[in-house]
RNA sequence: GGCCCCAUCGUCUAGAGGCCUAGGACAUCACCCUCUCAAGGUGGAGGCACGGGUUCGAAUCCCGUUGGGGCUGCCA
């Protein structure tokens, strides 16, 4: 048997989908398993929405996934006379039909189309649409790795539309012409898909007859907490927006792999190029399966701190803007365990960059009730303290302890206030580690400035 | 409405008739550790939708019910 080709065929409509960068991903697994051929295909039929930079978009996400394609990028749009040549042929053998538009129905739609022109014998002319002519008898039936064979009645298809009253190629004819000559053996999509297929079929039959059909794998749908199809309108579902956001590409690629699939051994963190061997399209699970973001973040949060120093440090610097990464370099190890996102260390280490910490009012409250008469005493000790001691953590952690133990305080609540006055919030990185990074002279200046901001008659 | 698909802890899943007293992961709860917050460690709670069959034996096979979803566009 000659080696498969495989094929994802996303539409620039918008941002990259993750539902599509999964089926991307099983055609890639499916395709590097085998041996076989990778193709990506833009389908950009639809010239009204089409964004230019959505192509684009496209192949630097899958990039980003490491998903390489071997053909293409070919763009639908450019193949529209082949589309429309393909179209006019079955006119003429009398599978398709010329038909006028519907009847606007009251909510400014036009009606479902009943059929009506199957038999007007309609001439091709502006204004008229061309549709496939449906069988009203008989079944088809689909061969699906995943599903098994669902079977349809021929009856229930509706007329579907091949050419636009403009005379540009739908969705169906453009995907059925550019399969057939691009001679995919295996459509792996969206169970949306699925019951398309019966047409998908139908049309192919009618193109080229001669052309075994392909083998089809209908993926279970991601589907968000109400257990629908995952919609760009109501979920965030942009790879662009994960990227973004910190995670990494590696564990999406790992997390989109574990929907619907998982590993003959169980495991559940891999490289999705360790596991091309194992992959097995006859494996995926039929059900749909739910975008769990809690689990997507353990792992990301379990990758994160895998990582080696270096490659944090480098993945990390786009997500600090203008800031000087060096400067939070030494903090790296302790920022490390603390974060879920790559996007999660700008805010948790900007009072090393800024003039004045983000002052947190809540946080200095608490500081003040945990210390309560005794913080006007325990910031002038601390500030003194450090402008004489080694500049090390244990030595700065001392001075707090013994700051602490002179006011009555333990080094829990003695340490509250000190780092308000320091990164200006009640949470944050090791305090000490941090004072070393921030340099004595700051760090002073900053316990100083806390000291004139304790009630002047505390309660 | 019609057609099609689906159904194991809250979630992702393991499970292809006896290995199941249904395993793992995330989430959750408790405890330990601890300068905040994390991380880490230990332990706990939690599921085969329901009803019929088939079989010596069913989470696994069949039928039905219920529930959920998809498609039904001159979108893809």
């Amino acid at each position: 048997m000659a080696a498969p080709r495989l094929r994802i065929a996303p539409s620039p409509t918008g941002l990259f989908h993750v539902g599509t960068a999964r089926t991307a991903l099983f055609n890639w697994l499916e395709a590097r398993r085998t041996g076989g051929t990778f193709v990506l295909r833009i389908e950009d039929t639809d010239l009204g929405r089409n964004l230019v930079e959505a192509a684009d978009g496209i192949q630097r996400s899958l990039e980003w996934l490491g998903l390489d394609w071997d053909e293409g990028p070919y763009f639908q749009s450019q193949r529209r006379e082949r589309h429309v040549a393909a179209a006019l042929e079955l006119a003429e053998a009398g599978f398709a039909y010329w038909s006028d538009p519907m009847p606007l129905a009251p909510d400014g739609k036009p009606e479902r189309y009943d059929g009506r022109d199957r038999d007007r014998g309609l001439d091709r002319s502006p204004g008229r649409a061309l549709r496939f002519r449906s069988p009203d008898e008989g079944a088809t039936t689909v061969f699906d790795l995943i599903r098994g064979e669902p079977t349809f009645p021929n009856a229930v298809l509706e007329d579907f539309g091949l050419l636009k009253s403009s005379g540009d190629p739908l969705f169906l004819l453009a995907n059925v012409a550019d399969d057939i000559d691009m001679a995919i053996t295996h459509v792996v999509r969206g169970e949306d898909h699925l019951s398309n297929t019966p047409k998908y079929q139908l049309l192919w039959a009618a193109i080229a007859p001669s052309a075994p059909l392909p083998v089809f794998a209908h993926l279970p749908l991601i589907v968000n907490e109400k257990r629908q199809k995952l919609s760009k309108r109501r979920d965030k579902v942009s790879l662009e927006q994960f990227r973004d956001d910190g995670y990494l590409p590696e564990v999406m690629g790992n997390f989109l792999a574990l929907l619907g699939w998982s590993p003959p051994d169980g495991r559940e963190r891999f490289a999705i190029g360790d596991v091309i061997k194992e992959f097995s399209l006859a494996d995926v699970l039929s059900s749909s399966a739910y975008f769990d973001l809690k689990k997507l973040d353990a792992f990301n949060g379990d990758a994160i701190r895998e990582l080696a120093a270096d490659d944090l440090f480098e993945r990390i610097t786009p997500f600090l803007g203008t800031w000087d990464p060096a400067r939070v370099q030494p903090l790296l190890p302790e920022v490390q365990t603390r974060v879920v996102r790559l996007d999660e260390v700008a805010p948790m280490v900007d009072f090393l960059y800024l003039d004045e910490p983000v002052w947190d009012d809540a946080s200095w409250e608490k500081a003040l009730r945990q210390t309560t008469g005794a913080t006007a005493a325990l910031l002038g000790a601390v500030a003194q303290g450090w402008s004489a001691c080694p500049w090390e953590a244990e030595a700065v952690k001392a001075v707090v302890v013994d700051a602490g133990t002179a006011s009555g305080l333990n080094l829990k609540k003695a340490q509250a206030p000190v780092r308000v006055a320091l990164t200006g919030r009640a949470v944050g990185p090791p305090l000490f580690e941090s004072a070393v990074v921030l340099g004595r002279g700051e760090a002073v200046r900053r316990v100083r400035a806390a000291l004139d901001r304790v009630p002047a008659l505390a309660p």
